[in-house]
DNA sequence: TCAATACATCAATATATCTTGATATATATA
DNA sequence: TATATATATCAAGATATATTGATGTATTGA
């Protein structure tokens, strides 16, 4: 139940279902890059993308100063359903916009 | 994304998945029956059985003074793989209790 | 070594959700 | 028709979650 329920709360708020679909459409990205598509400040999105990392769908790489977020890989079926559907729904998400000066 | 969010929070609560397994196990159910099953007061039950079917996931019939719940049927490919999910997940529910004469 | 950059975490507040107890409504039965 | 039963809904308080601004840590480059 604990996983499931920590797997569900995960995208049980519009911002991260939004992080997530835009992850998923435009591949790994930085920390600073989601904030300026976003134009939300750092501790929120840095908070989401630690749930969704502890909910299962992402994954992270720290290259240098950078934290790099990714879909994770290999992912569950049920995951998968999820990611599916939420490509599905129609989400609006923002351009890419690279803020910093990552690489 | 509202339908999505509205699908994924009424699944966000232990009790509410609980139940969800509950009535996918046992079949259409009253509330009273669930009631007494899960020693939980009337409106709590009642309350959860609202979301569940606003999230798409049970129907009701009243048939005289009762409610009877059940999975909602036919139901979309997304909703059969959390309930999957649910059912994989190793959810403690309590015996079925028929606590009041319904027919 | 010092300053700047990228990110994480914390504390306070705001907002949303859950639980309870009270009350309302509808049906059935004496 | 009066009463009991089954269910739904509401208001208040309790609990959980989200947002913000401040601070901490690690890395890079001057």
């Amino acid at each position: 139940m604990e996983i499931f329920l920590k797997t569900i709360s995960s995208i049980n708020d519009e911002t991260r279902v939004e992080i997530l679909q835009f992850i998923n459409k435009n591949g790994e990205v930085c920390v600073c890059d989601i904030e300026d598509s976003f134009k939300m400040i750092q501790s929120r999105i840095s908070r989401h993308l630690k749930i969704l990392k502890d909910g299962g769908f992402l994954k992270v790489d720290r290259r240098g100063r950078w934290a790099f977020y990714s879909i994770k890989s290999p992912m569950d079926e049920f995951r998968q359903s999820i990611l599916k559907e939420i490509s599905f729904s129609d989400i609006k998400i923002p351009e890419l916009n690279k803020g910093c000066k990552s690489e």
